[in-house]
DNA sequence: CATTGACATAACCATATCGTTATATAACAG
DNA sequence: CTGTTATATAACGATATGGTTATGTCAATG
């Protein structure tokens, strides 16, 4: 899907990530969140971008400024992904873990 | 973290997500994991590459063949990073959202 | 209405990514 | 050894990404 693309790239990058951690602790508006990155405002404003398209944040208008706030959308599509993973490291991983590797030379095409 | 950027922005490549989905019902030959691809075998080699180094897979040799396996490590990272924000969709989000508000915790990333 | 402040967009450059084809290597079969 | 099979690496081109500086837009303000 288009869109888990778009989310888990949006999260490989540290300064985007940075700016969602920003975000966890409340709403900010672009210059807040650009002050504590020493890229210029442009390179924010791009990163602002590809979190929005990826529905990991919101942006609206607010007077002057523009407020960007989390959005759950694209983390919850993020963690139902991996959700289905889980299981490969939960505390049952290791019994299928050997189970596999027993059947390691049986049928699997 | 360096990690976290190599496991997000391998999973934002849908062949290497279809290939860990494959993964997931049981090991496999790199042979038996490019069927499926309309692309190249050196392409699926370097998306295992990617994985590998993301933490995703491991592989071995076998014989003639290389066996690929799922590696629980990358994907726990991920899910471990992406459960910090579980509470910005959970049900309990507006009441957590006011107390971060004013209380403002750790750093996360 | 002219200016300033906050932000977005444009144009540009360097590097990374993903595909290709051609070739190298390693193990097995004869 | 020779050939075949499985996989990796090299070299290349197209597009994407992330940074920069310069400029545009819109709201607030004197």
């Amino acid at each position: 899907m288009k869109q888990l693309d778009a989310t888990f790239a949006a999260l490989a990058d540290p300064v985007r990530r940075a700016i969602l951690a920003r975000l966890a602790q409340g709403d900010a508006t672009v210059g807040e969140l650009a002050k504590p990155f020493a890229i210029s405002q442009p390179a924010i404003s791009r990163h602002l971008r590809v979190l929005e398209a990826a529905s990991l944040i919101r942006r609206e208008r607010d007077g002057q400024h523009r407020r960007c706030r989390l959005e759950a959308r694209g983390l919850e599509r993020a963690s139902e992904w991996l959700d289905f993973y889980r299981r490969f490291w939960s505390d049952s991983f290791d019994r299928l873990d050997k189970h596999l590797k027993r059947k390691t030379g049986a049928s699997h095409d």
